[in-house]
DNA sequence: GTCTATATCCCGATAGAC
DNA sequence: GTCTATCGGGATATAGAC
């Protein structure tokens, strides 16, 4: 870019970029953004404190970059989840396994997209502010859609999507890979659970046709 | 106690403490134990910063104080609450409710005492966990309870537990007084919603002794 | 782009007068 | 018990050599 010849770029840059996200993502879930030192990243990525400040102009900026990318991506794995659902149960089942899933499997980075943005600018909390409201409405819009067609029972979707998506993200705080449960497990339980508040059972038999 | 004559304290004294507690408990709610300085709590208690520091020994030590005090209360609303209970249904939904009332009437405490644990010296940590353990096991008793009678149909009571006390504390950080809901709405739907999780629906008629 | 060194600031906690 | 003043330490971010 600055006028060398060579033009693929050496592997160890765009590496050093992306150990610095991984650092600050582990440190900021484990210890809090405030507690977490520059020197915690860098060093964590093998790196001296200055480097940091080559790759990203903060260490708030970097904060801002995890949450909005982590929650654009898990927006974005919801809304491939609800693709191809064949009823609102189905579709909110789908969505609901794909948000538990994600958690599980993402706990550091859904830690530090959901409760350490009390730390971003207000320019930055606005846009983080605008994806977990996609989020909320990917739920709430299954939800109300099963209601419309009676096939849930929900006296408030606002309530009762709050209380889905608290259920999910919390996952990411309580989850360990090497303990009780499969991620699959607790995405089985997680949407079975989700469908329960909607109001989703269907008599007791289970799949058969509602007549 | 230092040996003045006079055996009644000035009022002062004690409402000092008390609103240097109280002044740490909304800056740690609001912007985290990290990011919150003595001159914060100190200032907003209308009090120089050094004057903190002849009630408690240390920052972290308010933050004990809050924690432990904060989770004691709690449990013991519960307890309170299932007393007189006529069956599991009822107790469950006693309990839940009360968890829901205290946290929407306790944002703040509530925030800081689930999400600024990270902050607490490894000691204060275990005790504070014990008190968490015994929230979790409230709400877990009575889920097992039911289980055993047949009145809850629940296919793993550790997870359930969890999602039960995920949408609980959450409502302190979603929750605002002056907004849609009234503490007892809140209540009353968490209620609901925990018991659709134990599976509680007998039938569909409600009251009817189950055959 | 990475490093060492440093500027600048602010924090938690203490000292000592009143 | 409260205050003003300060110590010692460590934070973010920058400067400048390589």
């Amino acid at each position: 870019m600055t006028g060398g010849l060579a033009d693929s770029p050496p592997d160890t840059e765009v590496a050093n970029r992306d150990r610095l996200v991984t650092a600050a993502t582990e440190s900021f879930a484990s210890k809090g953004f405030h507690a977490t030192t520059t020197r915690d990243i860098s060093s964590a990525a093998g790196m001296s404190q200055a480097a940091l400040y080559v790759h990203y102009p903060s260490k708030e900026e970097v904060l801002y970059l995890i949450c909005r990318t982590g929650l654009e991506e898990l927006h974005s794995v919801m809304v491939v989840a609800s693709q191809g659902a064949t009823d609102p149960a189905d579709g909110l089942g789908r969505v609901a396994r794909a948000f538990a899933v994600w958690h599980a499997e993402h706990t550091a980075l859904a830690k530090v997209a959901n409760y350490e943005l009390s730390a971003l600018t207000p320019e930055h909390w606005q846009v983080v502010r605008e994806c977990r409201h996609r989020i909320e409405l990917c739920f709430r819009e299954h939800l109300q859609q099963g209601m419309g067609t009676g096939a849930f029972s929900v006296s408030d979707a606002h309530m009762t999507t709050f209380s889905i998506i608290s259920m999910g993200t919390d996952i990411a705080r309580w989850y360990r890979p090497d303990r009780t449960w499969t991620v699959d497990q607790v995405a089985d339980h997680y949407a079975a659970m989700v469908l329960r508040l909607a109001g989703a059972e269907h008599g007791r038999g289970g799949d058969e046709p509602q007549r």
